[in-house]
DNA sequence: CTACATCCTGTAGCAACTACAGGATCAAGG
DNA sequence: CCTTGATCCTGTAGTTGCTACAGGATGTAG
């Protein structure tokens, strides 16, 4: 019998779709995660398959729910180094998050101007029953030539 | 003196160099887009070279602006063959648009969610002094183990 | 004639996966 | 013991819409 060990040991160590099962993870993804160095490669069995445990499925976790929130695969990276308890920086995180705050805000912004611009046309493209085709009036702007064309 | 023709003449080719700078699109691009059959093969130089004339310099305006507005690849090809003068069908154009609309809007909607997540947490974040990081923490939701080893 | 710009083809890379192909291994039933 | 089907393995190629070379062939100006 040995003496208990300071981590609560491994324990019993799931397979890989177990994980995923459990993540909602796709097994392809994580075998990725563990190539591209986000996910650490658990042990093995004898077999060569992989076993893992409980702290594997709290940083998959992590990782998924970061993504969900639009933060990218080297971000997140940065946030999991800042996560470990001995590292553990809650302003540089505050930041890191802040400056990924903005950027969705400059993608919404982005795609409200887009919004803006294809209701519209279409919108006239209902009310308006003119000859030529809003839309493609729209695509054309600034180019004369074509219309003379149709 | 000849007759007026239907289209203005290929007359003056220009390099792709050229076509480049008139529409904004990357050489690089242009031959891509040419790779993937979206604009047709223009005509070569003796040695070799394209050499486009002003039909070109009007599709490559087209893709453009579509590309602006967040049309895919696939659907440009849609719109280019809807746009030509013999096929032209304003309500197909219209559906693709719509279709199009629709999709942004949905984007937003989830940007929006992530926006206002994000907001929250950062603002949790400098408001309430807490020991643990807010922004974590919601990494961490519905996983009591790893609060317990920070 | 020699720079230098521009052009050519072809390949590889980006993000963040997904989808096989072609095997090996495992667990359960007969 | 053997077979069946699920699961796992590695490795490669595809996705989208480009971008960035490498390594070479032309074109143009002084």
């Amino acid at each position: 019998m040995r003496p208990v060990k300071a981590l609560p040991a491994p324990a019993d160590g799931m397979p890989i779709g177990e994980l995923s099962r459990l993540t909602g993870v796709h097994i392809e993804t994580i075998r990725y995660y563990e190539k591209i160095g986000m996910l650490p490669a658990p042990p093995r069995s004898k077999s060569g398959r992989r076993v893992y445990g409980p702290s594997q499925t709290r940083i998959l976790t992590f990782i998924r729910r970061a993504r969900e929130l639009g933060f990218g695969i080297d971000t997140i990276r940065a946030l999991l180094a800042l996560a470990e308890p001995e590292h553990i920086s809650c302003a540089q995180v505050r930041e890191i998050a802040a400056a990924h705050l903005e950027s969705v805000r400059a993608k919404i912004a982005d795609l409200k101007r887009l919004e803006k611009i294809l209701s519209q046309t279409i919108a006239r493209c209902s009310a308006d029953p003119a000859p030529a085709c809003p839309v493609l009036d729209m695509l054309n702007v600034g180019d004369p030539a074509i219309n003379q064309e149709f």
